[in-house]
RNA sequence: GGCCCCAUCGUCUAGAGGCCUAGGACACGAGACUUUCAUUCUCGGAACCUGGAUUCGAAUUCCAGUGGGGUCACCA
């Protein structure tokens, strides 16, 4: 049997900050299966869109697939057998197979294709009249080939259509839906494969470069599956033969419930969005490897060799799953729990501000690891530790005898750690009978000005006696002034 | 609107005719532990879209309806 070869193929459109989710889950998938069979990943920039292609968002793909320890056998960056691996780069290609296509019969050219605006096709969805109008197919499709053949030599400008036979029927058997998909003839529309600047559109380059590339499955979004039969057509006109290809789900905006649309690839679907908010990449990567996706056994937590020894196409989801945050949450907290104190301290660092020194940051770090969900939370979250904040007082009627007494027992600390620190104050709380709970909070709300923190006692002992102190003693004079 | 895909708790899902009075995870609620918060642990509520058909027996097969999604560009 034939390797099995697979592509993640994107477009480097917009800008860098806009890659998405969806980007990760269509890369990761492809690679999991070339993986899992033991066969090749390919990586190949479809940049055939001369006015959205940019440099830079290509080299963000790059940095951004990396990240997630994504890697591929072979690509722009790295060459491979058949390089290249961009499109820009292999134009005569598609030009040969537009011409081959025409010459057999599967494709026309069009001189007098209208470049309508995208809104006004939009709008024409609504109206049955010019829906209907706008699926007429072009004039030039039952011209002769011989008058066309002679314009075109003349020089003048033309698109090249693929011919699609009316009475034809469609079929392929989709790898992942497990069952044959049907098109009739007469629904496929005459798409442009080639455009007027030379260059190809997806359709026609998607599959001279599969063919090129040998891959073996294709693996893609279900927005897809209605431009199959043109893919088709376009194999039997270069007379190739159709490789497996196959649909997963696409992944729905929990506000709308539709797929996420371009303005919110920055927004919630963005990859940058998430990792500028301090969620792990290995954490992004394992809740994306269950949207769409579940073993038999219903295993939650998954790295990425984990995965790919786990993935089974069978366990590929038809329905398309909604993106929920608070579960890509969970992961992150499980993920920044399992870090090293070392590994957590220079994930970390960046969030901290840099009034909280290396030093006091690393002894910071096993008290936090529990309590937060993302890195970002932690810059707020540590304030106190080099800023005095307004104390709160809402808790309890004892407030004003919590202090003190803490105070006192405190300043008679000499040995100033956690152990006398701890030995000190439990002393006193069972001495006066205090409710432990009521207690802390008091010193809690005076001495970090915040109900939630890490563990009271370990910030005093960071703090130092003095700032510890000086914040007690503030609050309740704060308190007393009241 | 045409065509295509899909349909189990609020969400992600297990389930390939009897193992299902439908299991797990997130979220939610209650409790335990705890030096607060958090972590952890225990418990709880919560779903097979509807209607037919096949079968001794259907979440699981078939058909229809309904619902949701996708697509219909010189964008991919």
């Amino acid at each position: 049997m034939a390797d099995v070869r697979t592509r993640f193929a994107p477009s480097p459109t917009g800008t860098p900050e806009s890659i998405h989710l969806g980007f990760v889950i269509r890369a990761l998938w492809n690679y999991a299966y070339a993986k899992k069979n033991g066969g090749q990943f390919v990586l190949r920039i479809e940049d055939t869109d001369q006015k959205r292609s940019r440099a830079d968002t290509e080299a963000e793909i790059f940095k951004v697939l990396r990240s997630f320890g994504i890697d591929w056998d072979e690509g722009p960056d790295k060459g491979g057998p058949y390089a290249p691996y961009r499109q820009s780069e292999r134009l005569t290609l598609y030009q040969e197979a537009a011409r081959k296509l025409v010459e057999n019969g599967y494709a026309y050219y069009d001189f007098e294709a209208p470049q309508r605006e995208k809104e006004e096709i939009k709008a024409a969805y609504d109206s049955d009249e010019k829906l209907k109008e706008l699926k007429i197919r072009p004039k030039a499709r039952d011209e002769r080939p011989e008058a066309a053949l002679e314009r075109v030599k003349n020089g003048e400008p033309y698109v090249v259509r693929a011919k699609i036979p009316e009475d034809r029927v469609f079929e392929y058997e989709d790898w992942i839906l497990k069952k044959k998909v049907k098109f009739f003839g007469k629904e496929v529309p005459d798409m442009i494969l080639l455009k007027s600047d030379g260059f190809p559109t997806y359709h026609l380059a998607v599959v001279v470069d599969d063919v090129a590339m040998k891959i073996s499955h294709v693996f893609r979004g279900q927005e897809w599956i209605s431009s199959t039969p043109i893919h088709l057509h376009v194999y039997e006109g270069l007379g190739e033969s159709v490789p497996n290809i196959g649909h997963f789900s696409v992944i729905l905006d929990p506000r709308t419930g539709k797929k996420f649309s371009k303005r919110d690839m920055t927004a919630l679907f963005g990859v940058n969005t998430w990792t500028s908010q301090g969620y792990l990449p290995a954490a992004i990567l394992n809740y994306l490897m269950l949207l769409g996706w579940a073993p038999k056994d219903n295993q939650e937590l998954f790295t990425l060799s984990e995965f790919v020894a786990a993935f089974d196409q069978n366990g590929v989801q038809k329905a398309n799953p909604t993106f929920n945050a608070a579960k890509l949450d969970w992961f992150n907290s499980q993920y920044l729990q399992k870090l090293s104190d070392e590994d957590f301290f220079v994930s970390a660092r960046p969030f901290v501000s840099k009034e909280i020194s290396d030093e006091i940051l690393h002894k910071i770090v096993p008290l936090v690891k529990t309590r937060v969900k993302k890195l970002s939370e932690l810059g707020e979250y540590l304030e106190y530790f080099y800023k005095q904040k307004e104390p709160i007082f809402d808790l309890t009627d004892k407030y004003k005898e919590h202090v003190t007494k803490a105070l006192e027992a405190l300043e008679k600390t000499n040995d100033w750690n956690l152990e006398t620190i701890n030995s000190q104050l439990t002393n006193l709380i069972g001495e006066n009978n205090f409710k432990t709970g009521d207690f802390y909070m008091d010193l809690r709300c005076s001495i970090a000005g915040s109900r939630s923190t890490p563990p009271i006692n370990e910030s005093m002992e960071i703090l130092g006696k003095d700032v510890t102190l000086t914040r007690l003693t503030d609050a309740l004079s704060v308190y007393n002034k009241r």
